[in-house]
DNA sequence: TCTTTGTATCTGTATATTACGATATATCAA
DNA sequence: TTGATATATCGTAATATACAGATACAAAGA
């Protein structure tokens, strides 16, 4: 640990963002398809709007993901190597 | 999402499991240095004992870490593979 | 048997996370 | 303007997690 610890703190945080099967759930359905929009992620999810906001928030502030706006509708699209790389990892077996 | 909500809420709770600095460390620990008792583990980690017991449990439960006994000790080892795959590209580029 | 050592569990408290309705903001079109 | 649509943020209740001291248990040796 000791000298590490910010690493490690580092990672727990991207890590505990993508802990979530909603959120697990948005990244690797962008990863796969490219960008989408929020609405189109609410009807796939089955969750309420604010939630799903909330969790594209979050993805978000740790640099996950990014918008774009067109118009009246934002586009996200994952935006993270490295989180491309864990992710692909994760479900590599399926 | 729907029928693959399963999927995603088994590898959520793996990852929130690991997505903390302590239980990285450990996992991390132990796929590079083989097994460990507990009580070197506090001593690197620099966690009271009930603190550093009570993340192996998490680990235990969620089937990424095992313990087999000698004695007094206790020695932990990493016993699954997805979870050596995530962690080794985590930690890939450093 | 007692004692020591290593580890696990219990318990209370503090903090964080989740979910979602209500409300706000931004853009477009009439 | 006004209204409609897409998205974000706020407020808050419910739930989960983290931490650490106190205690329990398990193994080994005197």
């Amino acid at each position: 640990m000791d000298k590490d610890f910010d690493k490690y703190n580092e990672i727990a945080e991207i890590l505990k963002v993508l802990a979530h099967p909603v959120r697990l759930c948005i990244v690797k359905g962008l990863i796969e398809n490219g960008e989408c929009n929020v609405t189109h992620m609410q009807s796939c999810l089955d969750t309420p709007q604010s939630t799903t906001s909330q969790h594209l928030q979050k993805l978000r502030a740790a640099g996950i993901v990014e918008g774009k706006r067109n118009g009246l509708e934002i586009n996200y699209r994952v935006c993270n190597d490295r989180v491309i790389d864990i992710i692909k990892t994760i479900f590599k077996d399926n």
